[in-house]
This record gives structure tokens, sequence and C-alpha cells, in this order.
DNA sequence: TTCTTACTGATTTTT
DNA sequence: TCAGTAAGAA
């Protein structure tokens, strides 16, 4: 593949636009008349509706072609958003093929912050930064919060950082700004909202540093204020496309409104249904309003659907005309029926998650006349991350693999941020956040009592912290051991800063000098936790990431807007994910399990999602909305097959109450099903453990009948599992004498051997490698090498199932 | 200063 | 259950 730069994009569009106009235009042949008509509108604001499935990148990607090919644009001239950059490397590749070129010559294809990042480097000073500005991640901004709120005396547990934090994005996020905080706001967080944001903005502007809110938000202020400015990108932004504009919040819908506010020429494309990001501020207002914002606007309903059978469809809509607030699409397929959606009830969530266990091997071999599919082909989509546990627990025991989406990503990890603060040092020595986190790690000798000194010293100079550092050096502010260690510090810093600037060394040669002389690998190396493998394998993964950047700022400043690395993995392995991870992803066959009231919908969007009024004055809940949409997103991701679940007992955490609590099924179920026909769309399956059961039995469960059924359910009456209870109940009292003595340790765990085969609940089936004291390290046949307690091992042929 | 133990509190999450 | 933190002990 060849690149081009923008000036000779001019000339590969309008060749390419000059060669494809000689012939009929074949993107347009193979779109469906409502994907044409979004397509070929192109002049004025067009909506384009676009249910789930129903070809909407493909209509996006066929506008933005058809627009270069027209000659109505170059492709520096496009402003292309979208919300991911899993969306916009989408986007890019489908335009790219369809030209058949990479598209390096569309600069303003990309996300709301990584657009805004562009602008806003090119006008910082109009906001009092310095076009060089650091982007805060969460981890920062907290910190920094943390850092205001202990300066102003305020109890920070009752108060806690976060909470500030979130409440500030919230307001970044409909675009208030400080001086603009109604009082209500501002009355938030102990009388002192308002105040503590005015003072984390100017904070920020100390760092000469932004957070993500900011992005969006200077730049509307810029817009705002510099008419002249506006006018410029309004001109040169001739036509303006929007991805997901459900997901859009005010600061985001204000923008495009003020980029849009010329020509008009903007098409927003999304699905009010879909909107499930209201908690986070997105308003699904701004897309029920997109006729009145831009009178005369062109709306296209999308409503062919090529990913799922009659019957999905059909459960999927029953469910979402509950919710009164929508523009209102009706999906249709001319695929076939196919297989009706699946519900099943469980007695707990164990079973629950064995069951699913087994319908997925089941799948994998091809059961019914199916055709076998693939692990990649099936993906559990759970509402809460923490209902994940019981099936990652379950699969570890029966060598599934499967694969988590979500969760915490590469760049969040405590190892990848330490060694990114001390780059961020190197790179930039201003950057008193980073110095902070590095100071003392691996440990310096470098305590509160230290850091204050800096603190004060580099303020009391009006300089950074690595300067008030070098100051108090020299100054012999500080003594001790910790005075040895700072200058070695600083000195290496200064060392490493000129090591950057030396075109001989590699800066991955770099980052692991820098790693290595900091004494920051050592400090993993020398760490005998079962987690410091593998930080040092990321470490190194780090390391050769780096060889996609040219310089450690360029990989710095890339990191801070995708916090993704893009790897993707060979192995077949079956999809974990939650409901909103699950948006814009399809899967062959989909559980849905946990659907419970209270679960699914959750409590808390019950409580806390608010009220608004129909016009006929009734109340509507946009807490449960808004749920529903999930629920309508999560059986909309099914091809081929859905099974939903549900349990009648839950082991609840909640605040201080632990326990068992019996659940009633989700009244989305009930929705699923529709009124008239009940199971016309549904079908209900039996679990194999029981006779009889079935729906109303599993949801409602009478005493004598929870009897019957731990009996006939619980394989746990096996000789195998008493056993295991018991070792382990002898074992935890071994263990206190093991800390005495090494000989009675042995002893604890002389039933094993080494090169044994064992077993572990969580992690399966093993190896015995090492015996130490009651550790063993086992190597897992699924789950890698790892130490464990050995009160959790049994031997293998004491395997409870 | 650092290691240990006790306590708390818990959706959803991208940039 | 589990992680993250806070207070107390060595």
């Amino acid at each position: 593949m060849s690149s081009f730069d923008e000036s000779d994009a001019f000339e590969g569009a309008s060749l390419a636009a000059r060669a494809m106009a000689a012939r009929p235009m074949p993107y347009l042949d193979e779109l469906n008349p409502a994907q044409r008509e979004a397509v070929e509108k192109m002049d004025g604001p067009v909506l384009m509706l676009a249910g789930a499935g129903t070809g909407k990148t493909k209509a996006l990607t066929a506008r933005i072609v058809h627009l270069l090919n027209t000659g109505r644009a170059q492709p520096n001239e496009i402003l292309a958003v979208t919300f991911t950059n899993k969306a916009a490397r989408e986007m890019k590749n489908r335009v790219g093929r369809m030209l058949g070129e990479t598209v390096e010559g569309m600069p303003w294809l990309g996300t709301f912050h990584a657009i805004c990042v562009k602008l806003l480097r090119r006008h910082a000073e109009l906001v009092d930064l310095k076009s060089n500005f650091t982007i805060l991640d969460t981890d920062d901004q907290i910190r920094l919060m943390k850092q205001l709120i202990v300066a102003n005396n305020i109890d920070e547990k009752r108060w806690p950082a976060r909470m500030l934090s979130g409440l500030i994005d919230g307001w970044k996020n409909k675009a208030l700004t400080p001086d603009r905080l109604p009082a209500a706001d501002a009355g938030a967080f102990n009388n002192r909202g308002g105040e503590l944001y005015a003072q984390y903005q100017t904070r920020l502007r100390e760092l000469n540093a932004v957070d993500f809110g900011d992005l969006l938000l200077h730049m509307v202020t810029i817009f705002q204020r510099h008419e002249d400015i506006l006018a410029r990108y309004q001109r040169w932004f001739k036509y303006i496309l929007v991805d997901e504009y459900q997901d859009t919040n005010v600061a985001q819908y204000l923008w495009l409104r003020l980029l849009a506010g010329g020509h008009k020429n903007i098409c927003c494309v999304g699905d009010d249904d879909q909107s499930i990001y209201g908690w986070r501020g997105a308003e699904v207002g701004n897309i029920l309003r997109f006729e009145k914002d831009f009178p005369g606007a062109h709306v296209v309903r999308l409503e062919q659907n090529y990913r799922s059978t009659k019957h999905i469809l059909a459960a999927a809509s029953n469910v979402i005309r509950g919710n009164e607030s929508r523009l209102g699409k009706t999906l249709w397929t001319d695929r076939d029926d196919g297989e009706k959606v699946r519900l099943i009830g469980h007695w707990d969530g164990e079973e629950e998650a064995r069951w699913i266990g087994e319908e997925i091997e089941a799948m994998q071999r091809g059961t019914r006349g199916m055709r076998p599919l693939s692990l990649d082909d099936m993906a559990i989509l759970v509402r809460a991350s923490h209902q994940m546990r019981a099936f990652e627990d379950r699969f570890l025991t029966i060598g599934l693999p499967y694969r988590v989406i979500g969760g915490p990503r590469f760049y969040e990890r405590l190892e990848i941020r330490d060694a990114m603060a001390y780059f961020r040092v190197v790179v930039s020595p201003d950057d008193d956040l980073a110095f902070e986190r590095i100071v003392n790690t691996p440990k310096r000798g470098l305590g509160n009592v230290a850091q204050q000194k800096i603190q004060t010293c580099a303020r009391a100079n009006g300089v950074s912290l690595l300067e008030g550092a070098r100051l108090l050096l020299e100054e012999k502010g500080i003594g001790g051991k910790g005075a040895k260690e700072l200058s070695i510090l600083v000195e290496s810093l200064a060392r490493w800063g000129r090591m950057a600037g030396d075109n001989d060394l590699t800066h991955m040669e770099l980052a692991e000098i820098i790693l290595d002389e900091s004494g920051y690998t050592t400090m993993w190396q020398n760490d005998k936790t079962p987690e410091a493998p593998g930080r040092l394998e990321n470490l190194k993964e780090l390391v050769g990431h780096l060889k996609e950047f040219e310089n450690l700022q360029g990989f710095l400043e890339h990191v801070s807007l995708v916090m993704d690395t893009g790897a993707s993995e060979s192995e077949e392995k079956v999809t974990l994910m939650t409901l909103h991870a699950a948006k814009g992803t399809e899967y062959p066959a989909v559980f849905l399990p946990g659907w419970e009231e209270g679960l699914f919908p959750s409590q808390r969007s019950l409580d806390e999602g608010g009220v608004i009024w129909n016009k006929d004055g009734k109340p509507i809940s946009k807490g449960l909305e808004e749920e529903r949409r999930l629920a309508y997103v999560g059986i909309t991701r099914a091809m081929e097959v859905c099974t939903v679940s549900f349990v009648s007992n839950r082991f609840i955490f909640s605040g201080s109450f632990k326990g068992w609590t019996s659940m009633v099924a989700s009244r989305f179920i009930q929705e699923m099903a529709g009124d008239e026909e009940p199971e016309e769309h549904v079908t209900i399956l039996v679990p194999p453990s029981l006779n009889g059961g079935g729906y109303g039995a599993a949801s409602n469960v009478g005493v004598s009948d929870v009897e019957t059924r731990v009996a006939q359910a619980n394989t746990y009456n096996s000789p195998g599992w008493k056993r295991m209870q018991a070792r382990s109940s002898e074992q935890s009292y071994a263990s206190p004498k093991s800390r005495q003595s090494t000989i009675i340790d042995l002893e604890a765990v002389s039933s094993f051997t080494l090169g044994e085969r064992v077993f572990h609940q969580k992690f399966g089936y093993g190896i015995v490698q090492d015996i130490e004291g009651d550790k063993l390290e086992i190597a897992f046949d699924k789950a890698g090498v790892k130490k464990v307690v050995a009160k959790f091992i049994s031997p293998s042929d004491d395997i409870p199932f």
C-alpha cells in the first residue's frame, strides 16, 4: 500500500474521481434504497436513523466515498467523527478499501477527542495553554483532585476525589465552565463544588495540562469567543459526518452545531434505541431533537436488518416497544425465521454458568442439526462486570478458552503507567504529576516528609518539582539516604534527557536504559508476588510497542488518546463482555444471563435514573428506558441463536448486606414474549437436572421446591466434593503453624509430590512443579504457572464432578 | 519508613 | 468476593 501526503491527495482523489465517474459507481449498486438515499442526499442536514444491523457503517463509508468521487470535497475537507478509536480505524479501512488506497489524506476522520487535540494544539494560547500541553488520564485527574481536597481541609473520606471527578466530568460534558455553573451544581460536594472546580482548572493551567473533557470544552469556548476562527473552520469543513449521534453529550453537540452552522451539511447517524450511555452524559435528546435543530432536515430510516433471524428480531422489537421516548423504527428482515429465542431458568448462578458452559461445548460440536460453531462465534453478555466471575471460574475449571473484553486495559496497568511516567519526566521535565508518581517508585526512602519538602521548595521558587528537588539538594535541605537516592535520580533524569537527543540511540534502547538504571525492572524482579512475572512481561511488550513510533514523545501522545493496543489473539475463544461493550458487535450465538429484577434492570438505574413525563402526563422512568435499550442491544447482537437466562437465587454483595437473595425474573422476559401471543418467538428450555420445572417453576420457587431442587441439582453431594471440603478445613488449621516451622510446613503439604497432577477450583488441572512451605507452584493446563496455597489444591483424582 | 491487618464499599466506561 | 485504602505495629 502506498501512502501519500495531503498535496498528493488532491491529485489522487480527482484522478480516482474521474476514473470512477467514467463507469457506474459500484459502491452505490451494493446499497439498498434507504441506504442509497442517505448517501446521495449530500447537501443540507441529514439524519440517518440506522437500526441495529442495518448496514450503517456501510452507508456512512459509501457516503464519504461518494463525496470524494463526485468531487464535492477533498479528503481533507471532510470532518468525520466517531466515538471510539476502533470505529475510526474501521471507517478509515473501509473507505480506503473502497478507494483502493489507504486514506492518509483524510486527516479529519477520527474521534471527537483526537480531532480536538489537533485543533487545540493550533489554538492553545487562546485558552492560556502552550501548544505542547499534556493530556491527563483519569488516574492523574483523580490524584490532582485528591491534592486539592486535602489542601482545602476537606475530609477525603466523606468527600472522595472520585466523586468530585465524577461531578466535574459531568459539568464538562454539559459544557459548563466554572463561571457558568448553576448555583445548584456549585453547591454540590459539601458546598465547595464550584470552588474546587475553579481551583482544579487553575491547577491544570499551571501544569499546562488538560483532561479529556477539556479537549471538547476548550474548543467550544474558542469557537464561541472567536468568530473569525470558527468561520475559518466552517468554511474548511465542507461536509460533516457523525457516527453514533445518540451518544453525543452537550459539549459535543455544541461543538458540532457551531461547526455545521454555516452550510449545515451535516449527516448524523445513530439509533435512539441504542442510546445506553446516558449515565455518562450522552443526551438522547440530541438525536430526538435533530429536526428542530436543523430545520428542513432530511430523515432516512434504515430498517432492513441483515444480521438476525425473524424470531430474534421480533423478540427485540417486542422489548423496545415498551419505551415511550423513541423516534420509532420497525426492523424487518428477509432472512429465515430461524430458531426462537431460548429462555431458561436456573436454580442459582453457579448452575447457570455450568449450563452455559455445557451448552457452548455442545454448540461447538454442533447440536440438533445445527452447524458446529467456533468459540469465536459465541458471546456471553452480562449487565455488570462482576457477573463475569462466575463464568470465568467455570470456564477455567472445564478448560474452556475465553476472552474478556473491557476490563483493565493494557495502558491502565500499574507497571505500564509507572514506566510511562518515567518516560514522561524524561521527555518533559516539568511534568509534575509524573514526577510525583516515580519519585519513590521503586522505594528510594523518599516518604511523605521528603516529598512534602520538595513540594514546598518547588512552590517557593515557582519551579517544577524536579527543579525543586535539585534546589533542595543544593541547599542541603534534606539528608540521609533519601538525599543520596534523590540526587542519583535527579542526575539520571538529566542524563536520560540528554540521551533522548542522541541520534545513535534508538528510543527503544533508551526506554530499556531508563527502566533498568532507575531500578524499576529490578524492583519487579525482586518481587515475589505471583503477578510480578506478568508485569515484567508487560514491560517488555511496552518496549516492543515503541517500535511503531518515531520517538518517545510521539508514543506518549498516541497513548494518551488511544488506550488500547489493538492486539489480536489467534486462538479460538468464547467472548465474555458487558452489554455496554457489546454495542456494535455481532455473534451467531449469544447468551444473556442474569435477567432478573434488580440486576437487569439494575436497581440503581431504577432508583436514580430520574423521571420524565410523556404527553399524557404519565411518568416514565428514564433509567428503566435505558435499561430496556440495553436489553434491546443485547438481543440484537445475536445472528442465529439467542439464549436468555435467569436464576431464582443469587448470592448478592451490596454494601453491608451479603447473602442469598431470591430473585424474580426480569420484566424484560415477559416483554420479550409480547402480549398477544406469548410464545410465538420464545421457547422455554428445561434445565437437564430438573424434572418438570421450566419457566414458572424456576421463577417462583416455593420452599418445598427448593429442597427437592437442592437434592437434584447439587452435585456437591458427591464423595469427592466432601473430601475436598474436609481437606481445606484441615489445612487451614495447619497453616498458622507453618509460620513457625518449616518442618511442620512440609508435613502440611506432604500429601503432594513434585510432578503430581492436581486440581484447583479456579484454575483447573495442573502439575506440581515446586513446593515452598505451604505454597505450591503449579503449571496449570489452561491458566499457566501460578503459586497457590496448598489448601486450595486437591489431588486430581479427587475432583468433585 | 514500611509491612501488616482491618475495613469499606461495590453498575455500566470511552477518550 | 475482591480490591483499594487507612490505621497500627515493628
